[in-house]
DNA sequence: AATCATATTGGAAACGTTTACAATTGCGAG
DNA sequence: CTCGCAATTGTAAACGTTTCCAATATGATT
């Protein structure tokens, strides 16, 4: 039976579509598919030594790989994940996505990367994509709001990084708590006399902005600091954002420092003030939030909070495998480290 | 037949897994699963208008979408890419990346991202999991020679961006002219009179590094530029290399300026000289290569040569679809342009 | 009204796995 | 020598699609 079929539908040496199956090296190996699945998993039922070491020289001849879609169809597991970012060209998302990348290719798990650029229609047209793709699991870097998203959520692991939503309170997430850390830098601010402030922080939309804003002006008013009515701005989470919010704010020469809602916000002040012919550090600080890797080599001049990176990577990994072992849902807040370069 | 299979192996509501097949739709439309097949695909075979529209409906209020695997097993095209990238956090490879994913999800394909750090070792890992995959293409930004490279460019569709490697002429290639770009620049550099220089270049194991070091050289002679025996040095394609390799040049009180092998080696430099004291461009100029799209906000000392990313990612993809028509491999060189900021 | 061409449709096979189940083997004990 | 048990192996079904092929419905032409 087995063999007429493989006599009418195989070419003798190999299949003809190019690629080896499991078939051509159970062929080799002289045994069956099933035993050659048994071998190289190394699963359910175990295998003689010497089936196993016929099948892995079969394999190794044949520089056979077993083919992801058939076993994802049959077990129902594709060993991939996916990440959506909001923005990739932030080198602190890109240097979180790199850590994912890195811990799950040692599980041998792939990731499948989308970018959203913190818009909701995209978003979801990337959700549609990874929905039939069936990804083991999905992790948002700065989710946003989007219909699709509470479909996602019901039928699929899910965690956010760095920003959680408040419409999707039962998700796992990863992040620093933002309120106490803006309140903790904005102390940190007022303790070297910086009384004179502006803030520019991110869209009150995000849950993270939000926090942020609600953390600097709480500590803003506890230290008694100034903030003109016109000096809090709310910017998009970008450079150029940053550098038109700033443009008014410069025109008050009193201004001791400005806090921004992320590092990105901070750099475009940053170019503000250089064609302002503004000294930074000296005639103004600059606080920004997040801590890009880059800071240390191009911004000596930033001072912001460390969100720890590799941990919050690292977390969202071991978060995910709890979610797919049937774990549950928590909310995990990491350390963060004041940075003050100027 | 067909509905005793049904009866059997499927609940009344839905798929006990809880994914909607394409059998739920059938059954909600009426119809076979092969008329919802050309339905929604709308390709080999046309349906009549009225079985068009029960399906869409069907499909609409089933939440339908395809499974990826059993579209992938039966017509062996998995509609997803690889991208290997040696290093995501350069910014400049990122938003090469990033402009990869837009352009792939604009033809509902997916994009893989691995990172192989320029480790020969590493890749093949990745090359190893991509083959198993079966992608429908895979992207090297950077690649570096490894032995699994050769089977996959004999197997699948390959374009190396930005770097290409000697041992696989045959592959396409979409970068620029590297050696002419590091002439240009060079040259521009002599006629602003610097003519005590040191070279910082990239490992010349890399092709583009090596064409680049070869335009510097080339030019600084017929220029008749000043530099010191010990002032050419060779580092890896990072800041703390760069940083590195810049402490012993920084000695020569002398020096105008810096060439170095891409803008991460001159962030390197960069550094050093802020910590020497050194002021940029005042007293020394520092040139880079790639022009980091966060360059125009973060590092306005910086003299370099801008790749056009946003266009090398495009025609990437355009060489990509023209190897998958089965069209020939091209080695495509783009413009690029001096950028001189101090 | 009967016939034929054409447009639509459904049945079934196939893609490459994994795994439940049955069949076979080997082997020690009665 | 036979029996039974455990270890190993093979057979076949199933995962969700697409697509070939045959069957049916539709409509036009005689």
């Amino acid at each position: 039976m087995g063999a007429s079929r493989d006599d009418k539908s195989r070419n003798p040496r190999q299949s003809e579509s190019g690629a080896v199956s499991i078939r051509d090296v159970a062929k080799r190996a002289g045994v069956s598919i099933a035993s050659v699945s048994r071998a190289l998993n190394s699963g359910s039922g175990s295998v003689s030594k010497a089936t196993q070491e016929k099948v892995a020289a079969a394999a190794q001849a044949l520089n056979y790989r077993p083919n992801q879609a058939g076993r994802a169809l049959r077990s129902q597991s594709t060993n991939t994940f996916a990440l959506i970012n909001s923005n990739i060209q932030n080198n602190f998302y890109a240097a979180i996505a790199w850590e994912l990348e890195r811990l799950l290719s040692a599980e041998k798990s792939a990731l499948l990367v989308y970018t959203s650029n913190e818009d909701a229609e995209t978003q979801d047209r990337c959700i549609e994509d990874i929905r039939s793709r069936q990804v083991s699991g999905v992790f948002f870097l700065c989710a946003v709001d989007s219909p699709g998203l509470t479909t996602l959520t019901k039928n699929d692991p899910v965690v956010f990084i760095n920003r959680r939503l408040q419409s999707c309170p039962e998700i796992s997430f990863v992040g620093i708590d933002d309120e106490a850390a803006a309140r903790a830098q904005m102390r940190s601010g007022a303790r070297r006399d910086l009384r004179n402030i502006a803030i520019i922080h991110g869209p009150e939309s995000s849950d993270t902005s939000a926090r942020r804003l609600r953390g600097m002006l709480d500590a803003a008013r506890d230290a008694g600091a100034n903030i003109a009515p016109n000096a809090i701005k709310e910017a998009r989470l970008s450079m150029e954002s940053g550098y038109d919010c700033a443009g008014p704010l410069l025109d008050d020469k009193n201004l001791d420092a400005i806090f921004c809602g992320n590092d990105q916000i901070a750099y475009g002040v940053y170019r503000r003030c250089l064609e302002r012919g503004i000294a930074v550090p000296d005639q103004l600080r600059i606080y920004g939030f997040d801590d890009n890797p880059m800071n240390e080599w191009l911004a000596p001049w930033l001072n912001t909070v460390r969100v720890p990176h590799v941990e919050l990577a690292r977390t969202a990994v071991e978060q995910m495998q709890t979610l797919t072992g049937n774990g549950a849902a928590r909310e995990i807040l990491l350390p963060y480290e004041l940075i003050q370069r100027a």
